[in-house]
DNA sequence: TTGTATGCGTTATCAA
DNA sequence: TTGATAACGCATACAA
């Protein structure tokens, strides 16, 4: 039994051939005879060959695998299209290095470098937001980057995703055509996030367009969590002419709201309604069940993969996807009572 | 503009000296005299040098790349647990390479070699049971493996995780000592799974060990699911003699029993009580908020990058480490009712 | 169809 | 403190 690892040559010695037949046999098997073949994949499998990382990324210019930087993987909607992502990217025999960056731009762009550092072939990124320099850095090392979570048709960046401002506008118009005038938002951290920022927008087009006051909306901002979602509701209940719509950036800020009604002894939705967005698992559990914006998160990964792996396979460009969300009525939501 | 890549050659050539001497400035700045570190850093900066992946695997024999196996990411015990493997990882300078195997055990060993065959320098594995073949195949290749989210005394396997068995044993006594006695237990595939067999025999020991019968045991297999833990707390509901305390594999599965049983309109925890695992966001946000074993996920995969890295880059020992859980109590248990 | 020979970009040994 | 040079293990152009 020996302790030492094979190499390509170990295994041409044993076969009894050249090192590039060897290669040739596990490249393109096609290529080579028959009886070869077979005397080849007899001795890889008798010395338990298999070839070595570096030399082959260095032969070839690519290590076959994709690098992701998402904001955190505790955030199930991210959890969720990274899982498909490497699902698909399995597929056409990538692997996923991930990343992520807090939510931080500083430490999304030292992600970036070190994912390209450690040869990825390509990136994805979560929103396009980020500094100009970052994106020619990309450039310049030749490390073609995806988009996702997030469609801008006014960008020519490649991405996948949705509009988020369109999202968040429909379904606001829907709960102001069910006689809200009054309405809130609890949203993520808008500094460095184009989404929350879209969705933000989503909620001041809606009331723009149906003669509300845009400036009326009652907007705070917070950080990721359950906990954070009720403080920031407590707040808005101690406001002294209260919203009766409380449209919050995600399901989890949402659900933090609800949990500070129950407390409070506000009956959802018949004093106030509540509205969430991504339709992740908590928002069909929470009680009442939330109504909120489906999100096609897993289709996402799925197709951000598939792009990814076609431009390093086949050169294919990146081309822009724009993916429908859809709302999702529950049972947080009812028609305003007027008084 | 060049649009060339540069190398660690035009580097030396632009700072007029060696390549082992750039080569060593970047790699140990301190055996390099302060004059021509300068000159050289300058020269790096000013052709935006970056060394070059795979030459330096080569060279070097270290990815500096960790990989990690989990069953899915979509189970947010997992993405919480990698979300911290990440982190502490990035600290010490490793990156993260994530394959996932939907729980199947054949994928697993199909990952395990994949991320092998990707460069890992070694592997995050969940739980100790896997083909014999599996362990070897990593002993040859010289890539240390460590277990996480189970730990069994009786292994000499370094492991990162918890007692399982220890765990639903504590919680089992507990409702137990409240009266009930007759049980279920919504498990979790316990085929290719140690802790849900670990979990599962938690119960029975505790059933002996209060001289109930443990064949008495109302045992019940699913897949994950919220929609599959309701379609079996179904069943149960349909038994003949009624279990009083109905035990779940995990929380996804507790949450799904807990809606099965508000469109039954059975009262929890009056009527039947509704224990979880794994304290993930869900059980506080349910309705009643669930009762459930509480475990350190995060800690674990911060323990488990620590103890990679300090076995890397100092060659330290893998050593087990034993992580404690703890019983949350919060509504869905009651006293049993005695008629 | 197969073999020979070279290059890929580092690190590290040894001498200077 | 620095430089010349030999690995590292594979892929591939070219020759046979």
């Amino acid at each position: 039994m020996s302790n030492e690892i094979p190499t390509l040559h170990d295994v041409a010695f044993s076969a009894n051939v050249s090192t590039a037949t060897v290669s040739r046999c596990l490249n393109f098997p096609d290529k080579v005879s028959e009886k070869t073949r077979r005397r080849v994949f007899a001795a890889v499998n008798k010395l338990g060959y298999l070839p070595n990382f570096g030399a082959k990324v260095m032969a070839t210019k690519r290590t076959n695998t994709i690098g992701a930087i998402i904001p955190t993987m505790e955030n199930s909607i991210f959890a969720r299209g990274l899982q498909a992502f490497q699902e698909e990217l399995l597929v056409h025999g990538f692997t996923l290095l991930v990343a992520s960056s807090s939510y931080r731009p500083d430490i999304e762009e030292e992600q970036i470098k070190a994912l390209v550092a450690r040869g990825a072939d390509a990136l994805l990124l979560i929103g396009y937001e980020r500094n100009l320099e970052v994106y020619r850095f990309l450039q310049n090392q030749g490390v073609p980057a995806l988009t996702a979570w997030a469609f801008n048709s006014s960008s020519e960046r490649p991405s996948i995703g949705f509009d988020n401002r369109e999202a968040m506008y429909q379904m606001a118009i829907k709960v102001i055509d069910m006689g809200h005038k009054r309405l809130a938002l609890i949203s993520a951290q808008t500094g460095s996030n184009d989404r929350a920022k879209a969705r933000y927008q989503g909620i001041l087009d809606a009331m723009s367009e149906r003669a509300l006051d845009a400036a009326d909306l009652c907007f705070i901002e917070t950080s990721y969590g359950i906990e954070e979602g009720a403080l920031a509701f407590d707040k808005i209940l101690s406001l002294p002419n209260r919203p009766t719509a409380v449209f919050c950036g995600n399901d989890v800020l949402a659900v933090g709201a609800l949990r500070s009604a129950r407390k409070s002894g506000i009956n959802v939705p018949e004093e106030i309604s509540i509205i969430g967005f991504d339709d992740i698992e908590l928002a069909q559990v929470a009680y009442p069940a939330l109504t909120t914006v489906q999100v096609p998160h897993r289709e996402m990964g799925r197709l951000a993969a598939q792009a990814l792996a076609d431009l390093i396979k086949n050169g294919a460009e990146l081309k822009s996807i724009r993916l429908e969300t859809k709302l999702i009525f529950r049972e947080t939501v009812a028609p305003a009572v007027d008084y």
